[in-house]
DNA sequence: TTTATATATTGATACCTGTCAATATGTTCT
DNA sequence: AGAACATATTGACAGGTATCAATATATAAA
């Protein structure tokens, strides 16, 4: 039950959110990420650091770039839960 | 989107998530959820009121005691979404 | 080697938030 | 009315954290 705090912990921010929920379609770089999150790049770059050392998103680079998805699998379960339209899509 | 970012702020404290899974069970008296949070009785009154305010309980009084339930039915997907053994029990 | 691009790190700042002890409010009982 | 119990509120404090500008690091291109 531990575990689960942490999750929500790291989705409890706006910027992180956002970055978990763009990754939800997949890979993708810093590069990418950047311009979707409204916020500088270094501030998203500590922020998919933070995700990253919790385990929830892994990385890898290549070449100058470095890209990032989701590995904490809990995340498809959550978000996909919150999917609009399971209560009357109240 | 911005709803959800609400409802993961709300689980993301110890105290709240101890809380809102302790009334998973069903509605309890702030008498009975104090002892099991270990924290002091205002501090439990305080996310109480916390969790009230953002939607996620509802509660009514009945003599000397207040009692409070689970009102965002989204709690209970996002919890549900987190039971052991879906990703081979990891 | 120099330049340009991509990402990470650092230092500073401002804000938010959880917690507690003490006190207040409200309700029931005598 | 007074005592006892249940819950809420207040004030103070400590610790955490998100953010940014500036700088550092790394890789690729010229």
């Amino acid at each position: 039950m531990e575990k689960n705090l942490a999750l929500f912990k790291a989705l409890s921010d706006n910027t992180r959110l956002g970055i978990v929920t763009l990754l939800l379609a997949g890979e993708k770089c810093v590069c990418e990420i950047v311009p979707h999150a409204k916020r500088t790049q270094s501030t998203v770059s500590i922020q998919l650091g933070k995700l990253e050392k919790w385990g929830i998103l892994a990385s890898r680079s290549q070449g100058k770039w470095r890209y990032y998805k989701i590995r904490d699998k809990r995340v498809y379960d959550v978000l996909g839960a919150l999917t609009p339209g399971k209560h009357n899509g109240k």
